[in-house]
RNA sequence: GCGGAAGUAGCUCAAUUGGUAGAGCGACAGCCUUCCAAGCUGUAGGUCGCGAGUUCGACUCUCGUCUUCCGCUCCA
């Protein structure tokens, strides 16, 4: 008889994870019936759910279980000197130039160097100079035919390709920019924010006094940024408009490298408890530093396409606080009691993509299994969330769809519902209802057949294990909460 | 952005030298069933990714475009 299809036939496993994400309503591409959008994607039922208790559980392990911790909500839309200060203007704005031959990418501010440094390892340092000069007058003109026209009279080789068969420079700007104010001629542009943090840092004070805090201490905050990725690939885990979790850690100077690795630890141990392999999970440090970064390591996952980055972990000294100070003229300075001393804290950032977190459980959790039974080989899909994240705790289904047995599973509906995210099902047969469940992640079914009606007690089937087990109704809702509530995982 | 592959129902796929789309699964409704997607009956889903062109006629040929995957590239 023909099985059922699931997203194991598939050759490529992003690929199963993605038309399993679509057909069980976790995502969607975004206004998918104009062709979709690309690298943009909206949330279903189940992945929003899972999405909000994902978010729930960082929030509560940042700001409950650290006294020292709290959270904020800053806009998208920030002043534009925001971005002038946190250096996302200047460098999220490289003018690229590609080599038709080796397909190669460079950025051209780095083209010309590497020719000026060369000029000058050879001797020749006035045309090094002369060079960068007019690099950097072309640059600040924004004139990319000119640096185009520069490249090519400089005779300079794709150091792949060996050639000088470029294309035009162009300018990728990754900040999206639009009007603030109804006249487009006298508004000032304003930028969706690339980042949360700069939110967190221009509040620094403003939470620091009002929630009274003493360094150290930690600024949290989720929300949306948005870059306009040149190449965004590898559904949802580089997207235009993403979701961040993130959170600035405010230190005495000098300090910074005991904090680092506190959260660098932290960090990690938060993932095992999540129930990641630790196999999977690896500590990347950063060769090339970030602007900003004095120290940056990355957690990283190994998805279906490679290890790659979930969260970041940067020391990112005063930097920022330091540059605000500069560009706004106002103090962002802490007067610490202990040392009775004023300065500008260094900070630990902690920062992950939520949306990151999403892909990796569903890569995670996708578990295709063989199973025999009676005989006959048979491919078992299920989704193999941690309960307490899972987008419905239970589902409560009567075994048949009559002798009273819907009526009974309704009182224990009523029951539960407040306390848990839960699923009624009475069509069709108990093994595909069961099956349907596991397919979106659902821990435990309770099912109510004939001896319920005569003794109160529900069998409770496990999602991993398949296993039953019988309960007296009045014991079920403790069991589960014990089960699925977050402190299951914190 | 470059190169490769693909796009037909929710999913997996079909449709003979171009003649106005079908199946299985799924969904829904009803019946049947005391525990792991497999019984019976019925119903609803598609301007064949989108737009042009060629043609009497295009899912089929040509061009453009969008989206996705793979590789490269990039990456705070």
């Amino acid at each position: 008889m023909a099985q059922a299809t699931t997203a194991a036939d598939h050759s490529n496993p992003l690929q199963a994870i993605i038309a399993h994400a679509k057909e069980y309503g976790f995502l969607y591409p975004s206004s998918e019936i104009y062709g979709g959008l690309q690298a943009v994607y909206d949330y279903g039922p189940y992945g929003a759910a899972l999405k909000r208790n994902l978010q729930d559980l960082w929030w509560r392990s940042m700001t409950q279980l650290h006294q020292n911790i709290v959270g904020i909500d800053a806009a998208i839309f920030m002043h534009p000197h925001t971005w002038q200060a946190s250096g996302h203007l200047d460098s999220f704005s490289d003018p690229l130039i590609d080599n038709k031959d080796s397909k190669k990418r460079y950025r051209v501010d780095a083209l010309l160097e590497a020719q000026a440094t060369a000029w000058a390892q050879q001797g020749n340092e006035e045309a090094a100079e002369d060079l960068l000069q007019t690099m950097h007058h072309l640059l600040q003109a924004q004139d990319l035919v000119g640096l185009h026209r520069l490249i090519v009279s400089t005779g300079i080789q794709c150091p792949v390709a060996k050639t000088s068969n470029w294309t035009a420079v162009r300018q990728f700007n990754l900040m999206f920019a639009t009007q603030a104010g109804a006249l487009e001629e006298k508004a000032d542009t304003i930028y969706l924010r690339p980042e949360t943090a700069q939110g967190i840092f221009v509040n620094f004070l403003n939470v620091q006094k009002t929630a009274r805090m003493k360094v150290p201490f930690g600024i949290a905050q989720i929300g949306k940024s948005f870059r306009n990725e040149i190449v965004a690939r590898q559904f949802i885990f580089r997207m235009r408009e993403f979701e961040q979790m993130e959170m600035q850690f405010f230190v005495r100077p000098g300090t910074e490298s005991y904090w680092f690795d506190y959260w660098k630890e932290q960090r990690l141990k938060w993932y095992l408890a999540l129930g990641i392999p630790s196999t999977r999970l690896s500590l990347q440090p950063h060769k090339h530093l970030a602007h900003y970064a004095q120290e940056a390591v990355d957690i990283e996952y190994a998805f279906p396409f490679g290890q790659k980055e979930v969260e970041g972990i940067h020391s990112r000294t005063d930097f920022d606080l330091r540059n605000h100070e500069t560009h706004s003229k106002k103090k962002l300075q802490y007067f610490d009691p202990e040392i009775n001393q004023n300065y500008t804290p260094y900070v630990i950032e902690t920062s992950l993509g939520c949306d990151r977190l999403v892909l990796l459980l569903l890569c995670q959790g996708l578990v295709h299994e063989t199973v025999t039974e009676s005989g006959q080989q048979k491919t078992r899909t299920y989704l193999k969330l941690p309960p307490a994240l899972a987008p419905i705790k239970v589902a409560i289904l009567p075994l048949v769809k009559k002798d009273g047995l819907p009526e009974k599973a309704q009182k224990l509906v009523a029951e539960l519902r407040l306390a848990f995210p839960l699923a009624y099902e009475e069509n069709q047969s108990i093994g595909k209802r069961y099956a349907r469940q596991d397919l979106i992640g659902t821990p435990y079914c309770i099912t109510v057949d004939h001896q319920t009606l005569t003794d109160d007690t529900v069998t409770l089937r496990e999602r991993d294990s398949m296993q039953q087990q019988r309960l007296p109704i009045g014991a079920v809702r403790n069991y589960l909460f014990e089960k699925v509530n977050l402190q299951t995982i914190l």
